[in-house]
DNA sequence: CTTTTATATCGAAACGTTTCGATACCCTGT
DNA sequence: ACAGGGTATCGAAACGTTTCGATATAAAAG
């Protein structure tokens, strides 16, 4: 491959000055389009591309958004935040930035643990995914660097914000539920400290208050609510739990789909049958929510969507600088499957069905 | 928030030239103690960090790795590549290193979807993890550029590999079959097209030839293969054939854990007991095998290691330019558990059983 | 005591861009 | 014929580093 060619090859090339090949590129002063043409051509012809590097130099910008994860979060159970980072990277491609992602373990301890991005200087905004240690958010807020949090939130910091609407989701379950005859609706769920937890569990006890059943949404016994990440082996213990305590259900709402799948699990191994003896609702729509036996109906996130707004949101910050803080939610929709339709109890075929959607 | 500082404010203050406070930064020239002492007071206390732009800009280096994955595999049923990420990500930070991440679709057509890392040249070398569109290596290998290949390998270009010990490890499975009795050991797998897969299957075979059982090595009616990207669906629908088939097995091993899941739940569905009736073994150990009721037995593929791995290799390349292609295997390690234990079937209790591991 | 050698510091060039002001040209209107 | 303004092009400075001599001092060797 021949050497790296420089603006100032092109310039020599074509005949002109490196200041008319930068306006060429940058259509931003006057350049005849004779000039123009040629100087095109002459780019084209050599694939020529400006350095990165030497333009963030002079511009100040650097070009990157850094990408913060929990590491459980990456690699956990979950496709969930790999899919936010891929609708990231999809927006982010757009304005011709790039992400450096990074990941923090669940205790944060500057300066040990700071994104090496943050100290520096690499990012000219920064995107966090999913709940990570309070003292980093604590750590970044007074840095005076944009940042934006998607599905957490600092107890007491005020931030940039893309949420889910999550008590609206649990609602729209609790509401299915309800609406197909099912009363004794019980919720599973690990991660009790995390907000969107909570606030899932509070839609379903609002629905359910709604609906005139305060007593079930009152009623503890029907609930189990863990401080441990959710797991599959969550859903299980929380559903054995509750089959032991031998109150009466015939539906449970879970914390997020992968508790579904052992609560699912757990049901079938106890020789219970979904949905004939009991319906099961999951949250967030994982791929593999609808390859279960029985697909699971769950409340559909749209993960990509997620991404795609912080990335936008961190642009508004940064053309912005000052502008207030933003907050965004985003939309769920129930994806009915076969988990709770008694229809395919009692006639083997599904009155209604949900497949995968892109997003 | 103060403005920016640079060196010049760090010389300044500490009363010394640029250079001076250059070479105390790199190490790489004479410095007397008392002269670093003072400006590494200074630095310290102003927090101030080198501009990697700016060094960036002179070494002619850019401090960056492309990481190029699949979209499919970045979010598909799969967590692998999640994890191989991750472990690229903890090793690169080693070396100061970022990555930059983006994916590519089923075809590859440039200059449309170049990764602009590539065009802009904004990195030093490349990963590439997972198989991608062939039309990728070809357009990257002449392109001097040093590049890493994680399972996945080209038809006919020969590249830098980092490979798992696919062989290897469906022969251990075939064994572990073996010694516990099984004999009409079925193979069960989608993307054939993928040279992991087939490598897989290979050795599944070769394991029964080494045992004296070519027949059922031979034997085409006790195998599934399909084009198709692996899935639970296609798990769920290999077994059924197999089964509608009317043919004898007694076991089956699949090409990864998505879709040894598939297989779990057909063969829960058709009321057939697992591991009483028939053995079940995945290949991966993705988190979620461990969850599975019954646990999964499966090869464990480490998958943080072949993402520094890859690293590692990246970088050897990176400081012996012109040296030659390296090649990496990273060996598996069976993972026994519920699904292959004819103990557990007969006396309930699993005679030994692994947890999940760390990697 | 002079020449080497090792140590310490500095000034200036270079990396590849963008951008600002300067210059020069050609019109148009008076 | 000349002022004024739009158009086109260019040279040079600037961005924040590293690195390559150059220079200066001190210690070691002859």
């Amino acid at each position: 491959m021949m050497a790296k060619m420089t603006i100032k090859d092109m310039a020599r090339l074509a005949g002109v000055s490196v200041s008319t090949v930068s306006l060429v590129l940058s259509n931003h002063g006057y350049v005849s389009a004779k000039t123009r043409r040629r100087v095109e051509r002459i780019i084209a012809k050599h694939n020529y591309h400006p350095r990165q590097t030497a333009r963030n130099l002079v511009s100040g910008r650097t070009g990157n958004m850094g990408f913060i994860i929990s590491d459980i979060h990456l690699s956990g159970t979950e496709f969930f935040y790999s899919r936010v980072l891929l609708g990231a990277e999809l927006e982010a491609r757009k304005k011709d930035y790039y992400l450096l992602v990074t990941t923090v373990g669940d205790t944060f301890q500057p300066p040990r643990d700071t994104p090496r991005f943050l100290k520096g200087g690499d990012v000219d905004g920064v995107i966090i995914a999913g709940s990570v240690p309070e003292e980093l958010v604590a750590y970044l807020h007074p840095l005076n660097i944009p940042y934006v949090l998607v599905d957490y939130k600092h107890p007491s910091i005020d931030s940039n914000l893309v949420q889910i609407e999550n008590h609206d989701g649990a609602c729209q379950a609790v509401e299915h539920l309800l609406r197909h005859g099912y009363r004794r609706i019980a919720f599973v769920g690990g991660s009790c400290r995390h907000a969107s937890i909570r606030e899932r569990f509070r839609g379903y006890q609002s629905a359910l208050h709604q609906a005139g059943l305060s007593e079930v949404a009152q009623d503890d016994s029907l609930h189990f609510l863990v401080p441990e990440e959710t797991t599959a082996l969550i859903g299980a213990r929380g559903i054995n739990t509750l089959l032991d305590r031998a109150v009466q259900f015939d539906a449970v709402v879970c914390a997020n789909d992968t508790t579904a799948l052992g609560c699912l699990n757990a049901l079938q191994e106890r020789g219970l049958n979904v949905p004939g003896d009991m319906a099961v609702i999951g949250f967030d729509d994982i791929r593999y929510a609808a390859e279960t036996k029985p697909a699971l109906t769950t409340v559909h996130v749209p993960k990509l969507e997620l991404g795609v707004q912080a990335v936008r949101l961190l642009f508004e910050c940064l053309e912005n600088p000052g502008g207030g803080l933003y907050h965004r939610s985003i939309g769920t929709e129930l994806m009915v499957r076969e988990s709770t339709s008694r229809v395919l109890a009692e006639t083997g075929q599904p009155y209604e069905c949900h497949g995968l959607v892109a997003d």
